[in-house]
DNA sequence: GGCTTGATCTTTACAACGTAAAGATATGGC
DNA sequence: GCCATATCTTTACGTTGTAAAGATCAAGCC
């Protein structure tokens, strides 16, 4: 009970006394709607102005610089603006992360797309997944590493759960099965969780710098791409013949 | 230069006027040296008190919960009692993660030492791993989720070093080779990569809760452990006999 | 057109945090 | 006995998340 959000269920509050306000020439300019120079309309589109400026300071000031306030004077609002569209940190975290995990998925579903080999559209899913890792660390850390999402939040639980659900997609794909909703057997779910595990273990690892020295000792720099594809095409039980 | 932790590199102070501070008998009263009833000498043991508090703080409220004035709270002393002996809060859980990788790295050894089956060695190190992070989730959020860590500082460079080691280790005995310290060949450091990125991932994977919509589905709810006993079978390249 | 209403944003306030600096105190060497 | 120093406490400051109350504007009603 401690943790009720309002967030777009506003308190009505008593109100009604004097001391007027600054100003409205105080306040930042940039108040318009999104690539329509003219109508500023009660003050733009302050939410999805702040997930963008959230994205801002995060790939700027990494995870541990993405606070409620940095977000706010990033988009020129006051500190409290945030709290009204997002309830809490926990809330902006999460729909940040949401739109992180579809980017992803995207990314994924795009890589394997492109194949037309079973077998390689997995591959491709995967390289997709460790390449937006590098591309976007600060979006990574917030989707697997933030201690504040709250994946009861539709939004972030469907795009969540969509992009775990095309990595599967893979691993039937490569071995030539259907995944099956309902009942599963135990190496089935094993291929699945070899999978998930080999990727997001890599990428984790990769991004916290474990791998450097393993990366360092191999002939002439070589790279985190030609690691993953050895380790992925050693991994897959039959392995193929390109 | 705005990260100079003193630690242990007192700045004295000029000091020397009045106000006399409160009564020692106000003071927290278990300030005895560490089993031994007697000797109270100056303020006791407390580094080591600090670190056993912030144990009990991890795990109690978990990573979000501890703080330098919350460990302090926990072992009876000023909220700036910490900072003395470890410079800054990067200081204290950096202590802690190493703490917990010695443990960790004990856990590996130990139950890779009790197979005499090279190939089980790394089986059983691996299921070490998983039953570590199981056993002891806060203390693996500081390892591996803390934005907070300093791995310039030599007691978790080393412990941490050496736990992937072991796990190399391991590794390099289920092929029957030995994994040299200069040179590293594709196969050889996609192998370890292999391995690390299997377990790393699947202990993620699975205290992230990520694995539960797997589990479930699975004949009569089958344990972690199967799932994981099943995927790092399959995923060695010559499946052992038993 | 004046008025109300409700959503949006700002101001103000407060507790908790990390950290620095200065004051107090006991320990061990002399 | 005395003092230098390491250890611990007090005090203080800036930052954060969050609640609550005040201000402002768009839209609808009469």
């Amino acid at each position: 009970m401690a943790k009720t959000s309002r967030e777009n269920k506003v308190v009505r509050t008593v109100a009604r006394t004097r001391k007027p306000a600054r100003a409205a020439a105080e306040r930042p300019a940039v108040r318009r709607r999104k690539s329509s120079g003219d109508t500023p309309y009660h003050h733009g589109d302050l939410r999805e102005a702040l997930l963008q400026a959230a994205e801002r300071v995060l790939e700027r000031d990494g995870l541990a610089g993405l606070t409620l306030r940095a977000v706010a004077r990033e988009a020129g609002v006051s500190h409290a603006a945030p709290t009204h569209h997002f309830g809490d940190l926990t809330g902006l975290v999460s729909e940040l992360a949401a739109i992180g995990f579809r980017m992803f998925n995207e990314a994924m579903n795009a890589a394997g797309n492109s194949e037309t080999l079973p077998i390689m559209k997995g591959l491709a899913s995967a390289k997709a997944y460790v390449a937006y890792a590098q591309a976007h660390p600060g979006m990574y850390g917030v989707m697997f590493r933030s201690a504040r999402l709250d994946y009861s939040r539709p939004s972030l639980h469907e795009a969540s759960d969509a992009a775990f659900a095309g990595l599967t997609r893979g691993v039937g794909a490569s071995r030539h099965e259907q995944i099956p909703q309902d009942g599963l057997a135990l190496d089935q779910a094993a291929a699945i969780a070899r999978a998930w595990s080999l990727v997001h273990g890599f990428t984790t690892l990769l991004l916290d710098g474990r791998l450097t020295g393993i990366l360092e000792r191999l002939p002439e720099g070589t790279s985190a791409d030609k690691l993953l594809d050895a380790m992925l095409r050693g991994a897959v039980p039959r392995p193929p013949g390109a």
